[in-house]
Order: structure tokens, then C-alpha cells, then sequence
DNA sequence: ATTAACTTGCACAGCAGTGTGCAAGTTATC
DNA sequence: GATAACTTGCACACTGCTGTGCAAGTTAAT
């Protein structure tokens, strides 16, 4: 048994389990509305607007803790590609993104209130280095577009994914094959190079239950 | 003359000046922050909150109005692009769009709310259809890209040039550029074939200034 | 079984916004 | 110069939100 003194019992199970549920439905809340309430995200998560207060500070707190978790699962995703093939790498960087789209979502939402826009930014910083560097790779050995800035483009390549995770359906089969010919083609591949390019790489927009068997 | 009876003697010329000034401010502040108050609109255009309330019934009367205006120059645009080639015509769509951008940025943020969704989606119908019109005879004519259905890549196009024309810095002058090249590449062609038909069609992205020389 | 952790519901103060009424002043139009 | 149109400033009621305090209840851990 600990001390009496420092002891301070150990939180109990179904608070560990209530904050995790507090976040999800934050999570659910803010993809939908990223200006819902403290209120809205409570009852979503089963419990009182007072409860929630029990386990963030503010809102605020509770928001960071969301860009924190989505920062997080986009840049190990960013740190995960290492094609050489700078068409290929920004292709497997579109199909990957993809499957975080419910976290996309909820970061580009609350990317849009000015109130968070440089911490997300800060978070993402990673990511955004990692598109950079692929980029220049590719203008570098010549198989992606040189009549735009490194810079520029990146950040073209960046607003595209979003755009496309974010504002197409992306429920059906065919968007995440969607999302990487977007991306690709923003990159400055024609729909053929791009076509081709998955046919010779079936793995990248390979469905996970198709991978996994 | 008129009879002293139903005469009620014409609006005031400032009044309609200051009515034009709240709807020029209103595009200001609704552009930088989509929900700027009714105070910070009246105060943008030299009026009190309460004069404001003078003009418009209500904050929805206002940004109604805002919509109506946008959509309309809108359409005018769609209307006159009138060219056989559907590169061509995407391409001048999206120069001609470029030069609304201040618009664009108006529409774009207005339409973040949900509660104006469908009344922007109405006031752009005719946009939306002249851009599937293109992207089909685009398909039929095999210039621009097949593997993603008629409906899908015109909001494909739709966000492309939204995205690149409210979110890349629209001062600088390459931007144009930039926005046009990225619709096509979007559309389906490489870098290179969009460099090429730009070359063959200067007068797409010329400044206004040098057209008019 | 006891205890501390947790939740609830309520009340409260505060903030920011909307839309209205009204009296008093200014100003374009007749 | 008379008059109606317009603007202003203030007060007001209302809504919806945030964050806090507190008493009373419930529940997991010890």
C-alpha cells in the first residue's frame, strides 16, 4: 500500500474512460461543427457540461488536446514514407492521409478559427517539411512539375489533399483513389502518367482488408 | 409635382450612398472573418450599428444581398465563356474567376455557414452547370481526363480553383497564372501540356492592363 | 464498509451578440 | 424655410455561450 500522505488514490477506471469519451465526441462534434458547444460535446459524450469541466480546463484545452492527437498520427504518417520515387512517395502520402480523413477533418475545422490557426500550423510543421522535401526531390530528378516554386508547390500539393479528404465524399471505395490522382495531377503528372503510375504500384490505393489477406 | 397624397418624397442620394457603403463594407469584413458582427460591419462603413438596421431588415437580409450580388457577376462570367476547346474554355473560366477573387473570397467564407449553404449552392446553380456543360465536352472530345466521372471532376474543377484562388495569396501577380495551371492540371493534362496551350492562348492569363494597351 | 473520486443539477456572473423603441439632432430635398 | 428622411446614442429585452461554486448523489477503489 502507498503512504498515507502522498498517497492521492489513483483516478478511478470510469474517468480515464469518460475523458477518452469526451475527446471522441469532441472529435465527432467539432468534424461536423467546429464551433459546437461545450454543452453539445458533453451530451454527445453522455455526460453533463459540469463533467467535462471535471477533466479540461476550458474548451481551449480540450481543443489542443485534439490537434496534439491528430498532429501526432500526421506527422508518423509523413515519417513513414521513404520511396525514392518522389511521384510515388507523394502518391503514398495522399493514400495514407486518407485513412486518417476523420482526423483531417476535425484538424482542418479547427484549423479555420483564427483562434488556433498558428498552433495547428506549429503541429504540422513536420508534415509540411516532409511534403516540402518530397517535392524538391521530384523537381530535382525532373518527374514532377518545374514551372512552379518548391514552396508553392508543396503548399498546392497541401491544399489539394485537404480540399479533396475534406470537401469529397469520402465514404465510397473510390475516394481515397480519388484523392491520390488529385494530388498527383496537381503535381503535374496527366491523367495517363498518373494511371500508369498506379498500375505499377497497385499497393498504394489498395484497400487495408485487401492488403491485410 | 407630385400629389401630396401617396407622394413620400424619394430616398435621400446619401442614404443610398451609405447603403453601398455597408454592403462595400460588409464585403470587407465578411471576407476577413465570415462572421463579423453587425457593429463591426456598421463601423467599417462610418454608420452606427443602428443605422445599419435602417437599411437591412436583418444581419441574413444583408448577407443575402452579398450573395445575390456575387452570384450574379458570377454568372455573367460562366455566360460568356463561350470557347469550343473545353481546355480553353477551363482555362479562361478560371483566369476570368481569378479577376473575382475578392468575390470569390466573399461567397466562399458565406458559404461556410450552414445557414446560407443552400442559398449559395442555389445562386451558383448556373456556374455549376456551365462547368459540367464543359468538363462533358471536354470528356466527349477525349481532352480531358475520363477516368473520373463528368460530375465528379466539374466539383473537382469547383474546388480546385475555389481553393487556389481564397487560399494562395491572390496579390501577387503570378497567381493567375498559378490558378489557371492548376485547373488544368486538375483537369487531367501534365505541366508541360498546360505550359504548351498557354503559350498557344497568351491572351488567357494577360493582365487587364496589357489587353488594354 | 469506508473513503475519495466522480457526476449531476442548479444557480450564478459574465460576455458578446442581435434586434427594437425612442428622443434628439442633422441634412438633403421640396 | 419647412419637412420628411436620415443618423445617432442610449436603453432595453433576449439568446446562447463560457466558466465557477456548491450541495447532493452515485460509484469505483481500498
Amino acid at each position: 500500500m502507498t503512504s498515507p500522505i502522498d498517497a492521492a488514490r489513483r483516478p478511478r477506471r470510469d474517468a480515464l474512460e469518460n475523458r477518452a469519451g469526451i475527446l471522441a465526441a469532441a472529435h465527432v462534434a467539432l468534424a461536423h461543427d467546429p464551433r459546437a458547444s461545450v454543452d453539445a460535446i458533453a451530451r454527445q459524450a453522455g455526460l453533463s457540461r459540469r463533467a467535462l469541466y471535471g477533466h479540461f480546463d476550458d474548451r481551449d484545452a480540450l481543443v489542443r488536446e485534439l490537434v496534439a492527437q491528430g498532429a501526432a498520427r500526421f506527422n508518423a504518417v509523413a515519417a513513414s514514407i521513404d520511396d525514392a520515387d518522389a511521384r510515388v512517395a507523394l502518391a503514398r502520402l495522399a493514400a495514407a492521409l486518407w485513412n486518417e480523413a476523420a482526423h483531417v477533418q476535425v484538424l482542418a475545422a479547427i484549423a479555420l478559427d483564427e483562434a488556433h490557426l498558428e498552433e495547428t500550423a506549429t503541429a504540422l510543421a513536420p508534415l509540411r517539411r516532409a511534403v516540402v522535401h518530397i517535392v524538391r526531390d521530384g523537381q530535382d530528378a525532373d518527374v514532377l512539375r518545374t514551372d512552379v516554386a518548391a514552396p508553392t508547390l508543396a503548399r498546392l500539393v497541401e491544399e489539394t489533399a485537404r480540399t479533396v479528404i475534406t470537401r469529397i465524399d469520402a465514404s465510397s471505395p473510390a475516394a481515397r483513389d480519388l484523392a491520390v490522382r488529385a494530388v498527383l495531377s496537381i503535381a503535374g503528372l496527366s491523367w495517363r502518367q498518373a494511371d500508369a503510375l498506379l498500375h505499377e504500384h497497385p499497393e498504394i490505393v489498395a484497400t487495408p482488408e485487401a492488403a491485410s489477406a
